[in-house]
DNA sequence: ATTATATTTTAGACTAGCCTAAATTTTATT
DNA sequence: AATAAAATTTAGGCTAGTCTAAAATATAAT
């Protein structure tokens, strides 16, 4: 059994990995977990015992099996939470993460599984993100980020890339949601920023800033695909 | 905000003062957390600068106002949280608390209050005990042992002593459980073991024991009570 | 009223996690 | 290739919470 402290620290490596790709710095880590490099490298040396973690000195950090089912394991939990607060309890999209990053570090198999069933085993969380299953399998999602396509597109939102209370708070208040239809109307050369629609109603403006923290999925990409 | 462990003490010493009334001890303290008097001692200190307790060496331990209002709010969120499991995720009564143990420490109040609201502000926890209200205010209850009556009382079963698993287990397999009508048909002089009928029906033996950790009321005690 | 026992506190030490400052190693730049 | 800069690790120290052993205090027994 892992400490939270622990349990963050693995967490923070994958999610560098993932986002970054391969090893991870010692800084970097530092960074995410608002620490200072001198007390990273004391936990990744603990981390290394465990064989959680692939550790030579000055060589960066990568995740064992064990320590990656283990990092899958905390985000399964804190997505399963994040989806439970919004189902259930009525807590909106940029209010769940601070009480979900506490409860992804109760240790019950028994209370996830019955959680997971109770929400009938979704498959994402509320911020579009998959949630692993309880062996660690996570569908990889093709979603691509909306400031990537061009005039005339039509997207379907999946999810986000900033998870920040005031950007889910500024989309909200904008008509952005999940499973939204976007088409674009404009791309502003100047900026990159677009004009667009949402489920065809009057257009909106949003920044090339917002519309690269934006997750869609393009619509009719294949020919025989159904049009609604 | 209190860590995980000054919570834990200020629910022990709140729990020893209800059970065994005024102060209480060090090496009962110590006692109830599995630790040693000196860690206590220690403690005890900690808690004292806090204003949660009060205290003077040598001379035993209460709650300040602040203290007893942070322990009933702990109590508050076990007792709430057991109560969810069992509800809406089918946990057995003999389940339910080392997951609440962990679980009474997350920080939330708007978590704890649309749990209330989700379990339609339950009064008492699965074991019969009951839920302090948002403002700490507990109602108490004027249930008693079941080994105190006598021969053709009746009784409803109302929470039980004892919170063992194999005690609540026990239970479940001779069909006693809250909200039971107990009808006391025999009891033998030698070792005070009771003949029971439950709902009326075929009669059960229990040892003195197990009627030591039954709380129930009496039925009909009042003349102009309703006789269903 | 002394003495003996039990309880509680203090003293000193340990681990987990964190820090700053200094030393080391790697990487970038001339 | 040599040197400068950046990244990382080590050294030493801090707090929270724990422990054992010893000292102090309170309580019980003669
Ligand atoms: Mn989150
Ligand atoms: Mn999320
Ligand atoms: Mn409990
Ligand atoms: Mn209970």
């Amino acid at each position: 059994m892992q400490s939270f402290t622990e349990e963050n620290y693995i967490k923070a490596i994958y999610k560098l990995i993932e986002a970054n790709g391969n090893t991870v710095s010692t800084n970097s880590i530092a960074e995410k977990m608002n620490t200072k490099a001198a007390s990273v490298t004391d936990m990744l040396k603990k981390l290394y015992t465990k064989k959680l973690i692939n550790y030579k000195k000055y060589q960066g950090v990568t995740l064992t099996t064990k320590g990656e089912k283990t990092a899958l394991n905390i985000i399964r939990k804190h997505r399963l939470w994040e989806m439970f607060l919004v189902e259930k309890l009525d807590f909106k999209w940029d209010e769940v993460h601070d009480v979900a990053e506490q409860l992804e570090h109760i240790d019950s198999d028994k209370l996830i599984e019955q959680i997971d069933k109770f929400l009938n085993y979704p498959k994402v969380d509320p911020h579009g993100d998959p949630i692993p299953d309880a062996k660690g399998k996570l569908n990889v999602t093709k979603s691509q980020v909306l400031s990537k396509f061009n005039k005339n597109d039509v997207c379907v939102m999946t999810g986000v890339v900033d998870h920040s209370p005031s950007f889910l708070q500024y989309l909200d208040k904008s008509g952005i949601n999940l499973g939204i239809e976007i088409q674009i109307k404009d791309v502003v050369l100047f900026d990159r920023s677009l004009q667009i629609t949402i489920n065809k109603n009057t257009a909106i403006f949003i920044s090339n800033e917002v519309a690269k923290n934006i997750l869609v999925i393009k619509k009719n990409y294949k020919k025989n695909s159904l049009k609604v």
